[in-house]
DNA sequence: GATGAATGTTCGCTCCTAGTTAACACCAGC
DNA sequence: GCTGGTGTTAACTAGGAGCGAACATTCATC
């Protein structure tokens, strides 16, 4: 077990670098000996976890991420090839789609009606009933995809569910952060400020639902 | 520093009480002593990262919520294995579970709260926020199992929505018949009377979101 | 090509502390 | 009374968190 704990030192390293930071400096900030630093990224010591925890605010990565296999987080170019449906940026899925008249609707996956997002994300809708408000849809979160690039995080009457299928997600509600993977599922009551990103190494697919919503926010 | 680390036993102890697990249980499930668990609730004590590590997979909750102020995250109770949490034979999903005070929920997939129906067929809950007449949940169908044995239909106020993660189902709604495979996804109102039916060899599971139903009945 | 100032690494060493084994006090049920 | 559950504390120990010093390496610059 645990090869999360085995590799957290080649993890550190591998973020430590992509943040252009040097060992020394680490260790100055950490206050800690460079050595140690040395000894924790190679796996010949481990840290306690007020150190690790540190060593994460100072990467400003939350520490879950740390405990992730390691893999090249390589952001899909932007190949929008294949023509895309719609180019939005919402604020948020209210009426992201218009509502339908068929009072049943089936659709099957490679029919969807699809809106992409700036940010490596995508929407795929799932029904199109009468109901306004309401949002059944597939989203698609790419490697280092996120739900606002600025980092706000954005807020909405109604409520939000989520199940995922494939892939991580962190989900910041409020100041809660949570790690959705696989067969994971939430809700939470859309007024609390919350935003998304896949900080994990493949793609994020999952089932979500928001309703009830009539405006959307954002907030720094 | 960082009271997240000094408050990381408090922050512990209350997400363990939530999960419903003695203090000894949690010790004999890590490999550690039960002192030790106290020493490291009460603040006498810190765990080692790989302790750590192991008591948050234990509690199914992301290591970055430990570092967290406390606040109102809904956890499932431990699921006792085996002995079905509740046995109905409902009409159909309005008030199947509670609604809970939380605003957030977040549920892993071991730890759902469960209905078994008599048909072969169960839901499990998969977020539990303070909306009612709403239920997210995973609904599986074994092969053969029905909706309903005697062939009824059912039908209620609100909106249905599903999506299909696993085998087939067959869906009757009003006198139009789909057949629901992997990635497959329907919405339709369901005071259309509606039943399904596994007709095939695997089991099917999919994601179902039903809400804003008050009164169900059936139809021969 | 020597001097310096970066980089990361290894080897011992020290001392702190993660984790132990008691024994403790409490409460519920029989 | 007992037995089996809960959580807490004290005294102890072994192992490893973290250190300092010396190491090898790249670069610039003179």
């Amino acid at each position: 077990m645990t090869d999360a704990i085995a590799h957290l030192g080649s993890r550190l390293k591998e973020i430590r670098l992509k943040s252009g930071l040097s060992l020394r400096e680490i260790a100055r900030q950490l206050d800690v000996s460079p050595s140690f630093i040395s000894q924790i990224e190679n796996g010949k010591s481990q840290p306690s976890v007020a150190t690790l925890y540190s060593f994460a605010k100072l990467l400003s990565v939350p520490v879950d991420v740390l405990f992730q296999s390691s893999g090249d987080v390589h952001i899909e170019p932007n190949k929008q090839l294949d023509i895309e449906v719609n180019r939005k940026n919402l604020a948020h899925p209210t009426d992201a789609w218009d509502s339908s008249k068929a009072r049943i609707s089936s659709i099957n996956p490679n029919n969807r009606s699809l809106i992409t997002m700036d940010s490596g994300v995508t929407w795929e809708r799932l029904a199109a009933t009468a109901e306004e408000s309401v949002n059944f849809m597939e989203i698609n979160y790419a490697p280092g995809a996120e739900t606002n690039k600025s980092g706000e995080m954005i807020f909405h009457d109604g409520f939000e569910y989520g199940y995922a299928l494939e892939g991580e997600l962190e989900v910041t509600i409020g100041d809660l952060v949570l790690q959705l993977s696989t067969g994971h599922s939430l809700g939470f009551d859309s007024s609390i400020p919350h935003r998304f990103r896949n900080t994990g190494p493949n793609k994020f697919r999952g089932i979500w639902f928001v309703h009830g919503c009539h405006s959307a926010h954002t907030s720094a």
